[in-house]
DNA sequence: ATAAATGATACCACAATAGTATCATTTGTC
DNA sequence: GACAAATGATACTATTGTGGTATCATTTAT
């Protein structure tokens, strides 16, 4: 089992050469550069577009740059773009709501591993990777 | 994405239920207890018997019981079994052996980060729940 | 002998992951 | 204006993982 899926990881890395650069840059020079499949990576740039993470310019000479500071850019906040709301202690026990909720030793033991956890992840930033 | 699937939380569900009990405890009994589906429950069983964690008894008055004791059936070791190795830091570049290894600034934190996570559900035992 | 239990194994449906492919649109350059 | 170079939008596909079901074989208490 993964934590960090590919697409996430292609973005971290996608994001950290970016950072790196003042200009704005092509799918085509990422590519070159880290060696990932094309439509694969332009799909996750626009994705990361979208979330308003890159900004993008169409038409020649266009590409992308970083719309916001690569100190504000968070591991924990690509990886929920790309794998949604990462959760250790949802309850499988009955469909709905939970009626041993609050007493389950279990989730309330998860739940501190998983604030643990999302901490440590959000002082990942972009900035702390380059 | 869930960190925990159905089948390792069924099967420490079930693992709590059966260590509470000094006698065999069969699967329709836990099915019964549990609401989970008949089937599934026999395969997570039939797992938790091959990796010597439960002892099974055949025939009539048969059923399930614990082999080691509570306190040393950990979390993570459960996962294991049902969702195998969980790694945080996987390296998706190249397919092999990465060659930016070592100096991976992500990677390290990672490893980190994955290693406090480790160590905190290994306190976490069968025990220690019910 | 039979019924009650597990063992082994094979199968199936659905969702998530990991992509690919194509047409549309924008824009700098000749 | 034509063209090429870039992204936008969207739809499709292939593989793997998750969450099961089903069946026949074997063991064992009564
Ligand atoms: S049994 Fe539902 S939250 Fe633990
Ligand atoms: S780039 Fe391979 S381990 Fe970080």
């Amino acid at each position: 089992m993964k934590l960090i899926t590919r697409n996430t990881d292609y973005a971290l890395r996608a994001l950290c050469y970016i950072s790196k650069h003042k200009t704005v840059v092509t799918v085509d020079e990422l590519v070159e550069k880290l060696g990932v499949p094309h439509s694969f990576m332009r799909k996750i740039l626009q994705q990361l577009n979208k979330k308003e993470i890159l900004s993008s310019f169409k038409g020649q000479g266009g590409g992308f740059k970083l719309k916001i500071p690569p100190a504000r850019i968070y591991v924990i906040g690509i990886m929920r773009i790309f794998q949604g709301q990462i959760e250790l202690s949802s309850c499988f026990l009955k469909k709905d709501v939970c009626p041993n909720k609050g007493k389950c030793a279990l989730r309330k033991k998860l739940r501190l591993i998983e604030k643990n956890m999302f901490m440590r992840l959000k002082r990942i930033t972009i900035a702390s990777l380059v």
